[in-house]
This record gives C-alpha cells, structure tokens and sequence, in this order.
RNA sequence: GCGCCUGUAGCUCAGCGGAUAGAGCGUUUGCCUCCGGAGCAAAAGGCCAGGGGUUCGAGUCCCUUCAGGCGCACCA
C-alpha cells in the first residue's frame, strides 16, 4: 500500500464531529448558579426596559454586598436616561416569582445588584453536589464525546526527566482530567524522543563498550553515562561521530541487532519513567514516540514537494517557505535525514487520519512556538486546514534556576525529576514528624509514608497548577516545598479537617440533601462557602475553554478559605440545636467533596487524615 | 533585525471592558479551657513599567517607547 494513501482524506469534515462550543443547551447541565442567572436574566426581561441581547450580568467584586450585578450603562444609554434613575426604574420594575433562587433586586448607581434567597440556594447548591458527588462539576454536554488528543510529558529515552518535564507533564494530565470532565473522549499520548542521532551514538559505544555494569542497577544512569562518555570520546576522536553516523542508519534501515538494541533501551528508560508517572498518577493512552512516525516521514516529505508546499534545494535538502508570513524551515536534511520538524508534519496527519480529533492539543515550552507554528501552517498548505484549525499549541515559560538561569544537562545543573520527588516527600515526611511529636495528629507508620507521599506530591504538583502557564518559574525548593498558605497542603489539610469533623459526628452516612434542612445555613460565611461551592462548574467550564488548569487550582483553594472561616467562626458538632448541626455536617460533608473533586482534578490526591 | 511571551504590593502571583485593584510569602499585632493553630483575624505596603488613544467607564482593548525571557534551516 501506498504510504500516501495513509493521509488521503477519507474522512471529510462533514463526517467529523464540529468542534467549538457545544451547540445545544439543553445537553447542559443546569447547576444552581445557571439557574440563577437565567432567572435574573429573565426577571430583567420581563420588566420590558431592557433587551434581552443588552443584557450582561456579572458577578460583583466582594466588597459589593450582592450575588449577581447588571451594569446597566448601556441599556441608559440608549434609552436616553441617566443612568442611576434608569438602575431605579428597572429594579422597580422587577417582580420575581415565589420560588425563585433570587431573594432581591436593588439599584446601586448605575448597577442592579441581585441578591439569592438565601434559603432556597443553599439548598440548590447542596443538592447539586449531593446529587453528583465525584462528579458534582462535570458536564458532560459541553465535550459530548468530541475526541481531543493530549499530547504532553514528552520525555527522552535513555535520559532521566528533570524539572523541566515537570511542568507539561503536570499541566497535560490536569488537562487531561478536566476534558474528561467535560465530557470529552480524551486520547493522551507520550510523544517519546526515541529517535535521533543520539541512538547512533548510544549503539555505537555498546558496540565498543558493552553495557557498564551499572546497567544492572541503575540502568539509565548507565546510559546517561555511556552517552556522556562516548561524546567525550567522540570530541578526541572524529571518527567515532562517523561511526555513530553508521549506526544510526543501521537503526533506521532496520537492522536487526541495532533494532534489538534500541529496543532494549526504550523498554529500559519506560520502565522508569512509569515509576515516575505512577508516583504522579498519570497514565497515556498511547507513548507513540518520535520513530512511531518513521515510516510515514518518506511519503509526508513526497506529498509536501508533490503539492508544491516544499522544494528540493541543490543540494539536496527539502525546505518549506511561507514567504513573510513565517520564517522557512527544513523538511528534510542534505544527507536525506529527516529532522524533528519532519516527524511533527507526521504526527499532525496521523492524529487527524487516525482519530479526526476536535482538537489536536501540545502541552510543549514556549520555545517552540514558532516551530508549531510551521508545522500547522505546514499541515494547512498541504491541504487539510481541518486539523491545523484544530491544533492548538499550549506553551508555557522555561523553568529557571533562582538566578534566572535556565537548567542546562550539559553543564550539569539539571535538577531530575525524582530528586524533587523524593525532596518533597521526605521534607513531608519530617513535617509529619514535627506534628506526631506535638501531638497534633496520630499516624501509624504506615499511613506516615503514604501521606508523606501525598503530600509532598501534592505540593510539586500545584506548585506548578496554580499559577498561570505563560510565566516562566523560578525553581525555588523553599517555596516550591513550602506547606503554607496557597499550597495543596492547605488544601488537603482542610480536606482531612472535614472528614475529621464527620468521624466525629459518627452519623450514619447523610446521604442526599434532603436529609437535613440547609436552609439553615443563612449566615454570611455560610452563603459565602455555598457561593464558593457552587462556582465549581462555571470554573470547570471555564478551564477547560481556555486550556487552564489553574483557575481549578483557584476555586479550591478559595473554597478552602471560605470554610476556614466558616469553620473558625461557627461550631460544627456544637451547633446550638440538633437541626443546625445537622444542617452544618452537610455543609462539611459538601465541602469535602468539593475540595476532593477540586484536587482530582489537578491530579493530586485528598488524604481522610493527616 | 524580525516574531512570540512577560512587566500589578519588598518577593511569588490572581484580576472575564464595570463599583473602593486582590491572595500567598515576608513584616507588625491579636486569637489554642473550644469540632485538627499545617489555622483565623487585623495593620502596614500600589502613579497596575512609561507615554498616547478608543470608551459613559481601561490594570484589562488599540498604538508606541522601555525592560526581561525565548525563538528565528541541516539539534530535539
């Protein structure tokens, strides 16, 4: 079979599932805070003052003593009124029906502040999350099976991962969770450096060497070493360059024993990265690295010099140029190697052939964007502007060290992956300690070791989730280990202080919302929690638009202040009568499920104790 | 030189064209007889890099200058 026929377009879009946002509402989950604006929007309606397409509503600065605002600034406008008196005529004219989830209307200048019943929407709320529990925030209408291919992590074989994969690997699977999430067929994929120059390299010192005896061990430090060894050799004696030449085109033309060595190192280096990616709870889908796309690269570089995308320089070498609009770039080198770029053209087609996803997402450093940039740009002059269209490239800043330094392997300033695991868990494990000897929390030795785990886990994982992507990072241990103040940590702890309060409650299971009366819960940092609790499914909606895992990061570590004060200011267990506790333990039990559902998301995990 | 990203409190960062720009860390100060103080509360700290513009309204949009990071063909 032709290879081109591989990428003929069997699939036309019309057969493709459209992308963008989900077309229907009525495939939307309706949660309280939906509900809540679509009655303010009709009740604003209704007064026949303003459009029905004029109307904006926004959520209010805290500091504003209301839920929900209507600027009402171009509604005066153009009804030639001033705008305050124009607030007053609307809010006068709103009527709400008797069970709404709105309690009032009011004019503020030149706003119309809305406020909830309160009653009505702690129960809403509550009932939303009694009623979906793990999933209380998904909505599984907006992705409606859409498929989206994730591609993050992205490691080199026979390397070690460093802090630089920390942060596509994080970023990717949290993405990954939330398109789940919302209800999106999610493929992730490990897009592995297993192919390259350096294997010649690795083959040809095997071939002198054999393998140090390290191998047994520590397997990929042995090879990180027999690398290093032989580039030193290398740089004495030229000839060995030749020879790793020779045997990388051994590797390529398929021969046996180079093929069994190769192998031999991609199995090696994957079994340790699987450690690493089961400490982080992260699974792919596929790990087809780059030599997946090998067979595709001849037929990929024909059809880009047949439809006139690229062109044969003199000597030799394929280039593709985009006149102004992008600089020009390589396709294929001198000698017939293909390059880097050759491979991503490849995966591009083999992803919209295989899987015709809605989007077609690379979680990869923002240097290199613009090498992104030429493979769509690429991809679309080759004729399918379905799937540039659709790719997306998700960048994020470099890693540096405190002195802005960027991490360099060669220079030896290359932090590894697991030393900041292992750092985290074991400055975990020592606060852990601190705590059992002031007799703040009792573990048995056991559940210190998978807490420490989780903890500290915990902490590199949203240490690097809740800040925006675009920034770079300074790699900083202290702060990067820090356990207070907007960390997983105080996330997690106020998690373990709410299943702490429901042992102690020792009720039987409160089960769905109803069995409690939580229109008790009218007091201002009971509303606050609830209104905290219910923005889970806008966040989620919202992150999972605009690719951004931290405003996840935010909502739970907003939700766990918003009960510290709830909680430091109001008794639970103490409560002064029994249907006030009860109606609080929902509450605790509600929050719990939020910030646990928060963390999953992030991928970090909620310990009963700690 | 061209392109992309960033510039908000001492530091690290939120901030969707709407009201008095918010957190965390750090600093100062209160709060453990009380459901876990790994917590809560309060104070101090800002010409939102500079300059123009658009708008009823700009940290947010546009233009421009400056500063930092990254990238721009035979590495990945």
């Amino acid at each position: 079979m032709s290879l081109l026929a591989v990428f003929a377009p069997h699939r036309t879009a019309a057969q493709v599932p459209r992308s963008g946002p989900a077309k229907s509402n009525r495939m939307k989950r309706k949660y309280a805070l939906d509900r809540a604006r679509a009655q303010a929007s009709d009740v604003l309606a209704a007064t026949g003052l303003v459009a029905a397409d004029a109307m904006t509503l926004v959520e209010p600065k805290p500091n504003i003593p209301a839920d929900l605002a209507f600027p009402i600034f171009a509604a005066a406008k153009s009804a030639g009124a001033n705008p305050a008196d124009f607030a007053r005529r609307v809010a006068d004219a709103v009527t709400l029906p008797a069970d709404s989830l709105l309690g009032a209307v009011e004019a503020a200048d030149g706003f119309v502040n809305i406020h909830f019943a309160p009653e009505r929407f702690a129960r809403a709320v509550l009932d939303d999350v009694f009623s979906a529990d793990d999933a209380y925030g998904r909505d599984a209408g907006i992705g409606a099976e859409q498929t989206l291919v994730v591609e993050f992590s992205s490691p080199n074989i026979a390397r070690k991962m460093h802090v630089g994969h920390l942060r596509t690997t994080v970023i990717g699977n949290s993405l990954r969770n939330i398109l789940v999430a919302l209800g999106y067929r999610v493929i992730t994929d490990n897009h592995l450096g297993d192919w390259g120059t350096q294997f010649g390299s690795l083959l040809a010192a095997h071939a002198l060497w054999g393998w140090p005896p390290q191998m047994e061990t520590d397997p990929v430090e042995a090879l990180v070493q027999i690398y290093a060894r032989f580039h030193a050799a290398a740089e004495a004696d030229p000839a060995l360059r030749d020879l790793a030449r020779q045997w990388f085109k051994r590797l390529e033309s398929g021969d046996e024993a180079a093929r069994a060595t190769w192998k031999q190192l991609v199995k090696i280096t994957l079994e340790e990265f699987d450690r690493t990616y089961q400490r982080l709870n992260i699974t792919f889908d596929t790990t087809h690295g780059e030599s997946f796309y090998e067979p595709m690269l001849e037929s990929v570089v024909r059809e880009a010099i047949d439809k006139g995308v690229a062109r044969v320089e003199a000597d030799g070498a394929v280039s593709v140029g985009f006149g102004e609009a992008l600089p020009s770039y390589l396709l294929q080198k001198s000698d017939g190697a293909t390059l880097y770029q050759t491979r991503d053209v490849a995966t591009c087609l083999y992803r919209w052939h295989e899987y015709a996803p809605a989007r077609n997402i690379y979680v990869v450093g923002q240097e290199q964007t613009l090498h992104f940039q030429q493979v769509f740009e690429t991809v679309r002059r080759m004729g399918y502007p379905e799937i540039a269209d659709r790719s997306v490239h998700i960048s994020f800043g470099a890693v540096t060290d405190v002195g802005g330094q960027r991490f360099s392997m060669r220079r030896g300033t290359a932090i590894f992956l697991d030393e900041v695991l292992d750092e985290a868990v074991a400055r975990a494990r020592q606060t852990i300690g601190e705590k059992m000897a002031e007799g703040k929390t009792e573990l048995s030795e056991a559940e210190q070791e998978t807490t420490a785990e989780i903890i500290g886990i915990g902490a590199i994982i949203y240490n690097d989730l809740y800040q925006g992507p675009e920034r770079g990072i300074r790699f900083d241990w202290d702060k990067l280990l820090s356990f207070e103040g907007n960390t997983a940590l105080y996330i997690q702890y106020t998690h373990a202080r709410c299943r702490s309060i429901l042992r102690k409650a020792d009720l039987s299971p409160l089960g769905r919302a109803g069995d409690f009366n939580a229109a008790l819960l009218t007091t201002p940092e009971e509303q606050a929690v609830l209104k905290q609790l219910a923005r889970l499914p806008h966040a989620l909606r919202e992150a999972g638009e605009k690719f951004l895992p931290a405003l996840i990061a935010e909502w739970t570590y907003n939700l766990a202040r918003e009960f510290a004060r709830f909680y430091h200011e109001h008794p639970v267990l103490d409560a002064a009568t029994p249907e006030l506790r009860q109606a609080r333990l929902g509450l605790v039990q509600a929050v719990g499920q939020g910030l646990r559902n928060g963390l999953a998301l992030l991928g970090i995990r909620a310990p009963e104790r700690m």
